[in-house]
DNA sequence: GTTAATACCTAGTAGGTACTCAGTAGTGCT
DNA sequence: AGCACTACTGAGTACCTACTAGGTATTAAC
């Protein structure tokens, strides 16, 4: 009787326990979003109970923003190794489709944030302000001194790039989101200069 | 004591209550979205019980229902008021921009809506489907001998329209949707040749 | 081997969830 | 005035919600 029991719950280095917490919220939220997401779900889905879930992120908005920063950090990493030193605009666009092509559930689970994140009382309401602003002032950086209207551009090509996801996320087996990206890009960069080193 | 108390509360034939029922429930759903939503506030917001909002409405999922069924009857309606007999893709979507951006809740429901339902198992889900799948046949069916290839221009339409839709959604005080859009058309419309009327 | 840190647990709180049942009170018809 | 209809209520069911307090068991440091 002194046999150490065999658990089936292994405990976890905090940062391990961290990462795959942040792993299954985001799989909930693409689902359910935010008000839908349940503190008991995401303990289950990581093999701990909720008080457990509760030491390593303090509160279910504590959650979504560890959720949300680690994304932020990942997808930083990514686009900088991804795009090297271009600055067509362009390229980067592509670059941020073809990434994303690969991760339906990270693309659902924003498109569903930023939705649920319209009004004013969600907890990342303010992230989301500011992640759109970003964009689109990177986006206006970059087509400066190529077109005309860099802003108006901008914002056309974001809102393109979001509703082409969405579209593609109801048929992911149907639509192949590169290819209708690539479609859309000749289309929306039609009158912007090529960058000028060619 | 036996004094009748002063009720607060209105008896409403159903039609009216229902119209009313719908009308707090397409606000709180665009808040909040559907798994946000409780039937405690729906009542709350018609003064009424939960038990007298179930009277009318059967189940959640039935409130939502008539929420959907409701908004698509008036979508029409409207629609084919302010058209008339236009053909004209272009005038057809400016009259739907036009209008949205006189029910910035409605498209609010929507948006929150559609991101919510891509997953298989919410109760919108197949609505919304069907949904997307009419508007882009539409609008195919109005471009076709216009333009090369009117399924891959009616998507990106659709979804220049949706994302346009969210962006005004996050800012409506600074940014004019119509005016957005007016732009965007001018961009997206370029090559599809005019009616034949004119 | 002892100590300190910590990953995680059990038990409990206070309140919210959709929904049911059986009854009451207001309304229209005759 | 009486009757049928129905909009609506109060009470209750079974369960889920985020979160806390206080403790245990495992690991790492020395």
């Amino acid at each position: 009787m002194t046999q150490p029991i065999r658990r089936e719950r292994a405990r976890l280095p905090a940062a391990e326990r961290r990462r795959q917490i942040i792993d299954v919220t985001t799989r909930l939220i693409a689902e359910r979003g935010f008000w839908g997401l349940s503190m008991q779900d995401v303990a289950d889905g990581c093999g701990l109970t909720v008080p457990g879930l509760l030491h390593h992120v303090g509160s279910k908005d504590g959650l979504l923003l560890a959720v949300l920063e680690h994304r932020d950090a990942e997808d930083l990493r990514s686009l900088n190794e991804a795009v090297g030193d271009t600055e067509s605009p362009r390229e980067i666009c592509a670059a941020l489709v073809r990434r994303n092509s690969w991760q339906p559930e990270i693309v659902r689970l924003f498109a569903v944030l930023e939705a649920e994140s319209l009004t004013p009382d969600h907890p990342a309401h303010d992230y989301f302000a500011a992640r759109q602003q970003n964009t689109i002032d990177g986006l206006s950086r970059l087509l400066k001194g190529r077109t005309p209207d860099p802003d108006g551009l901008a914002v056309k090509i974001a809102a393109l790039m979001d509703g082409l996801q969405v579209h593609w996320l109801r048929n992911p087996a149907e639509i192949d989101l590169v290819t209708q990206w690539m479609a859309a890009a000749d289309f929306i960069f039609r009158d912007v200069d090529p960058p000028s080193g060619g």
